[in-house]
Parts: structure tokens; C-alpha cells; sequence
DNA sequence: TGACTTTTGAGACATTGTGTATCATTTCTC
DNA sequence: GAGAAATGATACACAATGTCTCAAAAGTCA
């Protein structure tokens, strides 16, 4: 028996669930841009009104769905966050099994303010974990960033070229590229 | 005298650079998803039906100013396309004096498709100035990708920080962080 | 099961933005 | 200075947004 407050009426679970779905299809078949609110409503078979009784607008849906796909994200990475090796093939794994959420997140960057924050938390973790070296030519804040951002534009490259590669391959090749030649050259070894 | 037939009348360039300004001045003011014609014809001074008979829509204006600024930018980074190292600090220098529009282009990869054009072309060159390593571990067209896309996300960084660093320093950052690794891994010593 | 509560669908509506058309006025070109 | 071309202002049809209302359907909970 469900004593939490947040338990919701089938009715509710089922419409926000169908207009979800409808939102990442669209989006990754003509564009989040393209879409109005009657294309989503059509697609999961509501009324048109209804959509307003659950979001206020089209970016608050986008905002919902990516904001529960980050979540799962920042769950998923967490507990080895202090190994980045093994965070990055995690991630890639992670990406497979979620690929059509992930492909509407990394295309709809300039409307939602998630990634952005995605970034900030990410490096700091980053500069929490690692130690800057003083001497290096590479400010720590420019290392870091370009870290995370490089990743994010290998896993989008992948995604949109079907997943040529398996992600331990992936894993290795953001290591050898990324990883370990930033963190030669702007931190201190452990 | 004026011999080519492309020499427009002077009110057209009047109210087309008023144009250009404005998109330009409100894009990142206000981003521009958030603008009307209605906007940018205010800000031009110039009346709104006016707007439609130089350009069809919003996008079409965008579209000008940003092919505008890639063309400067590729004559500016052709005849040295040879040296990427060169080229590196060139492209900040470039971009120093072109803070503005470069900004505009960055902030709107999510409508127009020369962004994506841009990566296309410049791996290309990249592809055809370096020699693959067939025994690496990266594929030579994921190494491609990872320096055009890490440049650029690092000449983003550096715009949106008001650019904290002179242009020669960003220079040395790339080349030791991004065009040496990355070319000792992927492709053969010239 | 049956009472009652909540969500839903459908339609009408006001509002905002788009893009076209018209016509008198202004400003170029030659 | 005459003729050509661009402009501003206004009116218009259309598409999409977001609100509201009410009857019907589907949930909850005893």
C-alpha cells in the first residue's frame, strides 16, 4: 500500500508517460524547434487542453524529461566518480541503454539551462578530485572544462553515427585522448 | 563606375546592416529564440514589412549574417590551413576582433545548419594534411572531430568568460591540450 | 459493487506573432 | 530634374498559444 503522498492517479502516470514519449520521438524526427504542442498532444493521443493541466508550456515537458534523464545520470556516475577511467566507460554504457532520451538532450542545448549546470557540476567534481599543478601552462578551470565538453561531443559524435564503435572502445579512446593527456598536463600525478 | 551588377542601392545596405545590427545586438541581449521581427525591426528603425522584403523570415536573416561571418573566417584560415599551429592562434586573434558575431554563431548551433557545415569541411582538411596511423587505437575521423569540435567549445569558453587569457596564450593551451596529443595518437609524423 | 472525486475531451475564446498586399511618400540613380 | 525603386503605415488572413467551461469517462476508496 502506498503511504507516500506523491503516489498519482493512473490517469496522470499514463498521460505524462504518453507525452514524454511523443516529445522524444518528435524531437528526434523533425526537431524540437519544428514541434507545437498539437503535433505532441496528436502524437500521444490526448486533448489538446489537457497537455496544459500537466505542463505549462512545451519547454516545461522538455524540461521534465531531461531533467529525470540527468538524475538517472548523476546517479549512475556518482558512486565512482573519484575513478574517472572507469566513469568514462560507464557512461558510454549508460548512453546505449539510453539512447534516444540522450540524443534529445545533447540536441536541445540551447533551449534547456540543464546542461550548463551539467558542466558546473562536473567540473567542479573534477577539481574537487584532481590536484592543479601550479606550473602548468593549462589554467585547472580551462583543463577541466575541456575535459567534460569533450566528452559530451565524443558521445554525441557517436550517437549520431550509429554507435560504430562498442563503448569500452569508446572508453578507451576518450582516456588515450582526453583523459590522460589533460591530466598530464595541467594536474599533478597522485 | 560601378561595373558589377551587385552594387545595390544605398538605402539596401542601410537597412540591411541596421538589420544585421540589430539581430546581432538582441541575440545576445535576449538569446534568440526569445526575438520577433517585430523586435528586430524596432531596434533597426525600420518598418516591419520592410523586414520581409530582404529577408523571408528570422531564420533567413540569421542565416546572412552567420555565412558572412564563416566566409571571413575560412579566407582568413585557408592559406595557412597547412600549419595547424598557426592556424590555432590566428583563429583567436580572429576572433577577438570578431567577438560579436562569432558569439551569435555559437549560441544558435541548434538552428542553423553551418555550424555543422563548418565541422564537415575543416575535418575534411584535417584529413587531408595529417597522414593516419593505421595501427592506432583512434580512428583518424574521431581524431578529426575531437580537434575541430575541442577548439571551438574552447574558443566558446573563452567568449563567454570574457576572454581571460590574450590570444597567443589560448594558442600554446590548444596546441599542447588539444593538435599535439591528439596527433601523436592518431596520425604518423610528418 | 457503488458513491464520490478527479481527470479527460471537446469546443469556444482572446491574444500574439507571421507573412502578404496595397498605396502614398520618400529617397535614390542617372 | 525625371523616372525608378525602396520605404512606412495599415489592413488582412492565418497559425499557434494558453485559458475556460461543461459533460462524459475513469479513477479511488470504503
Amino acid at each position: 500500500m502506498p503511504e507516500i503522498s506523491t503516489v498519482l492517479d493512473k490517469r496522470i502516470n499514463q498521460t505524462r508517460r504518453a507525452l514524454t514519449n511523443a516529445l522524444i520521438g518528435l524531437t528526434l524526427e523533425k526537431g524540437y524547434d519544428a514541434l507545437t504542442v498539437r503535433d505532441i498532444s496528436d502524437r500521444a493521443d490526448i486533448g489538446y487542453a489537457t497537455f496544459f493541466r500537466h505542463f505549462s508550456d512545451k519547454d516545461a515537458l522538455l524540461e521534465d524529461v531531461l531533467e529525470r534523464t540527468l538524475s538517472e545520470f548523476l546517479e549512475l556516475i556518482r558512486p565512482v566518480m573519484n575513478d574517472p577511467e572507469r566513469t568514462v566507460a560507464l557512461v558510454f554504457e549508460h548512453v546505449k541503454q539510453n539512447s534516444d532520451p540522450v540524443r534529445v538532450l545533447l540536441r536541445t542545448r540551447n533551449v534547456s539551462p540543464l546542461l550548463p549546470r551539467i558542466f558546473a557540476f562536473s567540473s567542479q567534481a573534477m577539481l574537487e578530485t584532481l590536484t592543479p599543478n601550479p606550473k602548468s601552462l593549462i589554467p585547472a578551470e580551462i583543463a577541466a572544462h575541456h575535459m567534460i565538453v569533450s566528452i559530451l561531443e565524443l558521445i554525441e559524435w557517436w550517437l549520431e553515427h550509429e554507435m560504430p564503435y562498442p563503448p569500452e572502445h569508446m572508453g578507451k579512446i576518450v582516456n588515450a585522448l582526453i583523459m590522460q593527456p589533460t591530466r598530464k598536463l595541467a594536474f599533478l600525478e597522485r
